[in-house]
DNA sequence: GTCTAACCGAGACGGTACGTCTCGTCTTGCT
DNA sequence: AGCAAGACGAGACGTACCGTCTCGGTTAGAC
């Protein structure tokens, strides 16, 4: 089924992301509007619509492209992989200007099932994989409690930096690996359990 | 010092709060609009202003007139009152309507100081106060573990429920329990630890 | 240079003078709005902004729009046509429900220059060419005293009905008759300068 | 009859008729504003509406105190006591700040009784008094056509001085003195009239 | 090589909300 | 009762964006 007609450009699609991801660098995502980044890119408003239902919709997308996954230690020992990765995780959500986006974003998808369903789809579970996988993996190892599933051990581990820095609005080095070494060593496998 | 000139009237005060609430329940944080809000409470746009500086102020106000602290539960055993507690503020949290108004100010508080200042000093702090009371008592009674501090206790507790409420959008009386219930267990001062 | 762009729409503007006219004879100048004009032309306010800078502009054009230039009556005798055209102006500028808007915009253009030379160069002169060109005609015939130029001749035969109406605030026809046939009267070649 | 309570202060009548003609003069009869004025005369603005219904009973308010009536020369030949008034008068209108105010207010005047009343009353009527005694002292004299009545003779003289000066926005010494003495010349007594 | 459908920018359109200004009124405490 | 101060409901101001809709002009696959 073969499109007639001009097909959509490309370069635009790149340029109105970039577009927007400077916007929210610099004005947050409360003050994004289509308007500007439209402006920004050298493109008319109606390309955008054409590409995307709201300005949310565009979020997401700038989100999924601009902040890729991050890369998952190996160093062989598994718990140290994933403490490692956490301590990253929390500091780049923390750290990035559009960490804030991601949290409005995800609040704004509470209200509207087409954003949420996107933004799981395309930026959430490609990202809770990478977690999931070294979760299980740290649990075949048998080096975490058996009793535990992977989501719960996933909040227990995740949970206490971000909320952290929801709180007080900073995140340093310290805490994070503070939160996260004690999360990770509540969670070993008693040491008396198989003795 | 007399206040000279009409003063101020506290019904329209409430009106607007309540008009506010509203507002939020029904429309949600981002459609939430000064117009709507005056119109709500029968009231002229510049008697808004006069009060709140930008809608963000008035919607803390909301908050803060709003979301009553907390009942600290008080059944003797400190760590059962610090489990309930806890759960019972993740499921608040995640359960009303103006929970995602709460993270939505906390996020664009990130980009305005003296909106962060009003948050913290009148919303978030009084809120806080209670749960590190009952942290320090835990902490005197000897039932958590010595080495940790406080706040890192806080975010441990507080942090997972409040978490997975943000990631998958829910928050069930259940998972609550588990994850607040598995990180108390792992702050407690461990058995072996001195034997 | 072919426009780019969404040509604006020639109905619209018909429609917006159209309101304003409405609204100048029941409302008169000092009470008409922007606001009321565009809503009872059923028109968004910025389309009224992108055409006119300010009210007066509007007004303006729709006196412009709105008042035709006078008929010059042509009856061979070029004194009567001249004292006929006079009547008939005054008359209609006290009859008129514009009149007392017109008198409103030329004061008001005392301050602002741009309306001013808007005001002259679409409004007034066109009106004053027609009554220029009938004054030469008579001074050509020499009907009337050489000594006087145009301008001249004009402020005396058009201006004494006018400074009645402004003065008592009505004026009949016989007493612009009355007016205009005592100055033509006046004006007249001395019937014994050529004897 | 001794009137109850405070009585209204004097000295604060003067301060606000002060305040008003300087906004008048600064910024125009369309920009006055009630709040510009009791700012400006450090009066709150219930203390006006005390006094006056509408900004326009102030307007003339303002005028009737601010714009003495033009004293009436007396050298002995009446024609050119007439003219020289006449003259004075209208540039007098032509080239003080406030002349356009009286215009406004006159037309506005058109569409309110009570304002034409009170305008009439105190400041057209004392005005036009002095111009009636002085067009009828040269009709007593014989020096005018006394087929005219007053007021046909006011409007034929001081028309074309104010006709020129609302046509053009401008009114030179030259011209009010051309325009006076060839309509004052032309209401003679016909010289042959009585041969 | 046309044809032609979809793209592109520009920008007008009816709207909505913004934050401000002024209106005319009302409510204080003081004089 | 008058007065300054200033809050009140009302509503217009001029601006910024919204999401949609023409425009003239471009682009590239289908014929």
């Amino acid at each position: 089924m073969p499109r007639r007609g001009r097909p959509r450009s490309a370069d635009l699609d790149r340029a109105v992301i970039a577009a927007a991801v400077e916007v929210l660098i610099e004005q947050g995502y409360a003050a994004l509007t289509i308007e500007a980044v439209a402006g920004r890119a050298g493109v008319g408003r109606p390309a955008l619509y054409r590409r995307w239902p709201t300005k949310d919709h565009l979020v997401v997308s700038a989100l999924i492209e601009t902040v890729p996954p991050l890369r998952v230690p190996d160093t062989g020992e598994v718990l140290r992989d994933l403490g490692e990765f956490a301590v990253e995780f929390a500091l780049r959500l923390a750290g990035s200007p559009v960490g804030p986006v991601a949290i409005a974003v995800l609040v704004e998808a509470g209200r509207r099932p087409d954003l949420a369903e996107m933004l799981r789809l395309h930026y959430l579970r490609p990202r809770d994989t990478v977690i999931t996988d070294l979760i299980e993996r740290a649990l075949a190892d048998g080096r975490l409690n058996k009793n535990l599933d992977v989501g719960t051990i996933r909040d227990l581990v995740f949970g206490p930096p971000v909320y952290h820095w929801l709180l007080t609005g900073t995140l340093t080095d310290g805490v994070a690996k503070t939160l996260v070494e004690a999360a990770i060593a509540a969670l070993q496998t008693p040491a008396g359990a198989d003795g």
